[in-house]
DNA sequence: GCCAACGTTGGC
DNA sequence: GCCAACGTTGGC
């Protein structure tokens, strides 16, 4: 099993929203090659940190579980959709969701002020100067190492 | 709101 | 293929 990091905006869709959802949520948007192929190697099971960008408070507010491996995102065809692409075609989509379920929560939300402050997450992209990724893989060793704070 | 950093676009 | 211009991300 592997583990992510997925960004999101908590005006939009936050932890909470996830946790209250009766079934899985679509996970849809991401319009980056790097972070799509992330998306496209996680598989039903994987847990991801569900993390807040852009909102007062950034940080890891809880985790997720993967429901549904990648599919073509529907959003990239649906015109009204903030997200449409319009080179996208159905038979040609290259974007990709996956669909996530609530896993489990966290004890308090982890700032990402005090995440730049642990030991073992110099390789992380999410700590790293200039990153922008919003889908990013995440180590057994980082995972441990963020685990004791959960 | 500011701005650094990054990704994408498009002319050449 | 280069690179300037532009748009976006996302912390602060």
């Amino acid at each position: 099993m592997n583990y992510w990091l997925m960004k999101s905006e908590p005006d939009e869709f936050s932890f909470l929203d996830l946790q209250n959802a009766a079934k899985p949520c679509r996970w849809d948007g991401v319009r980056n090659y790097q972070a799509r192929n992330f998306l496209r190697n996680m598989a039903e099971g994987d847990l991801f940190l569900f993390y807040h960008s852009s909102c007062a408070e950034p940080g890891i507010a809880g985790i997720g579980e993967i429901a549904r491996s990648a599919y073509p995102d529907p959003s990239a065809l649906d015109p009204q959709s903030p997200y449409f692409a319009a080179k996208a075609s159905a038979e040609k989509n290259p974007w990709s969701a996956v669909d996530v379920r609530f896993a489990r929560s966290i004890k308090r939300l982890l700032p990402l002020s005090e995440l730049r402050e642990l030991n073992g997450l110099d390789d992380f992209p999410l700590v790293q100067k200039g990153s922008r990724l919003s889908v990013m893989p995440v180590t057994d060793e980082q995972w441990q190492v963020l685990s004791a704070l959960f």
